[in-house]
DNA sequence: CTTGGTAACTTCC
DNA sequence: TGGAAGTTA
């Protein structure tokens, strides 16, 4: 459940960037004969034709959905070109959009605080450099406005009027203008600039949200798409939020939000505000409470985190219906080939990045034999990591019999699994200075944390493996 | 195979 | 802690 934090009072200028249907974008890259045509990502294709991740705004003009299958995208949008995830090891393997994410980062994390906030978004904190602008290059001459930054869309200002560019190049010079909203104008020039290096730079088209929060940036980097930006105010947030639907907010999206529209009759994030904090807190713990009732006032202080990489890396797949693992030495294989895969992504992190995980978790669902939705929960397991493939696909099953072992205690018939995923976390920079490094080592030695619990075989090498 | 599959993050206890 | 649950891409 969502937690309020203490906001600063400082106005801060942070902007969200979403990348537009970006696994579309990265294989129209790819084969750019696919651009300006309807064309989604499947993963597989075998049953109904595969699943779609990706939509590009073509194919959307037809009705084609994300999570529809491959033959019904065909049925709705029959000139539709699907393009499949690459496999590897007979499991999707995204790594090629990884690689296009980490691009973009590199280039949005330039202008001050960068935070990955998933494989295809952003959140820049960019207060900094929104000021150093405001004092050494204001804007303040409409004709002179970046190209890019006067096709934003402000939140307050008519969207449809004749006049609109002529609005915007003039509300982002507005000498009259408090020094929050001046900030915002510079906050999104920075954010024009920085979306137009993205496309010069990798060939992919984003959009972007500017506010004075990551709440309200969010928000609105999906209202105006693909390829624009949008400007939230501070004059704007009051009626924005009134009929903005309770559903649409983070956090909101699923259980939480249907808690508020049915237990409180709370349709939209406006209907939030004739709570008192104490009901609400009442209603949800403290913790939620509080942040319900901050966030219908536009309130987040929720800071942009200076992190440029995934904090915990995962592999897994599933294996539906007919497909389920049967025996030990089916699982055994499948989880060989996730276990080769993750043991190259934390290899590559090592290498490239110098850090270092330090968790191996196993997640499995299992049924019962001939049943399908009962007798779900087979537990999860972790245990210390050790780095070298081997090492780690070992490991791996021994945290699935010992998981296996909790499970048949209660449920004592056939078992069949249905999806297996390890996940390496608990990653982290290796010191380099000579002392950290020695602290390192002691704090961190097999010797000092062993390794597999409750586990006969004892684990040999301190070394990491095949490090270079 | 009845909101897909593969991932990643946060909070609670 | 580790493990469960919830939310989102
Ligand atoms: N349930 C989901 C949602 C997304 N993705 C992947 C594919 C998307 O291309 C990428 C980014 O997700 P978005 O929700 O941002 O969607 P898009 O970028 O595809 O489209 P949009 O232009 O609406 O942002 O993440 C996925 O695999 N499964
Ligand atoms: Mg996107």
């Amino acid at each position: 459940m969502p937690v309020a934090r203490p906001e600063q009072q400082q106005p801060r200028v942070i902007a969200h960037v979403d990348m537009d249907c970006f696994y579309v974008q990265v294989e129209q890259r790819r084969n750019p004969a696919l651009r300006g045509q309807p064309t989604a990502v499947v993963q597989y294709n075998d049953w109904k034709g595969g699943g779609l991740i990706a939509v590009s705004y073509e194919a959307r003009g037809f009705g084609v959905k994300r999570s529809m299958r491959g033959d019904e995208a065909k049925r709705v949008c029959p000139g539709i070109n699907l393009v499949q995830v690459p496999v590897a090891r007979d499991k999707a393997d995204l790594n090629l959009y990884r690689s296009a994410g980490s691009e973009v980062v590199a280039i949005l994390a330039s202008k001050g605080k960068c935070e990955r906030a998933s494989i295809d978004e952003v959140y820049l904190d960019l207060t900094d450099a929104a000021k150093e602008m405001l004092l050494q290059a204001p804007p303040d001459s409409p004709e002179e406005i970046f190209m890019e930054a006067a096709k934003s869309n402000i939140l307050g200002l008519p969207s449809d009027a004749s006049e609109k560019e002529k609005n915007v190049r003039a509300w982002l010079c507005r000498s009259d203008a408090d020094y929050q909203d001046k900030l915002l104008a510079c906050g999104a020039i920075i954010v024009a600039q920085l979306r137009v290096r993205v496309l010069e730079e990798t060939q992919f088209t984003c959009s972007a949200g500017i506010a004075h929060n990551k709440m309200l940036a969010k928000l609105v980097s999906g209202m105006h798409k693909p390829a624009q930006q949008t400007v939230v105010p501070s004059s704007s947030v009051q009626d924005f939020l009134a009929s903005l639907p309770v559903k649409k907010m983070k956090q909101l999206g699923g259980k939480l939000g249907s808690s508020l529209q049915d237990d409180l009759g709370v349709e939209t994030i406006g209907d939030l505000l004739s709570f008192t904090k104490e009901k609400l807190q009442e209603q949800y713990g403290v913790n939620t409470g509080t942040w319900l009732w901050k966030i219908a006032r536009g309130i987040s202080g929720e800071e942009v985190e200076d992190r440029l990489l995934p904090k915990s890396h995962g592999c897994g797949k599933t294996f539906p219906g007919p497909k389920a693992l049967k025996n030990s030495t089916s699982v055994k294989g499948w989880l060989d080939q996730l276990c080769d895969e993750l043991s190259e992504r934390i290899q590559s992190d090592l290498n490239q990045n110098k850090r270092i995980a330090q968790t191996l978790t196993l997640h499995a669902r299992a049924s019962k034999e001939n049943e399908r939705d009962l007798a779900k929960k087979f537990p999860s397991k972790s245990c210390p990591l050790r780095y070298g493939t081997g090492k780690i696909q070992e490991d791996a099953m021994k945290l699935f019999e010992s998981g296996l072992q909790d499970f048949l205690e209660s449920q004592n018939t056939g078992w069949i699994i249905t999806s297996l995923s390890v996940t390496a976390s608990k990653i982290f920079d290796i010191p380099s200075g000579t002392s950290s490094i020695l602290r390192y080592i002691k704090g961190h030695s097999p010797a000092a944390s062993p390794a597999i619990p409750d586990s006969s075989s004892v684990p040999e090498d301190p070394s990491l493996g095949d490090v270079p």
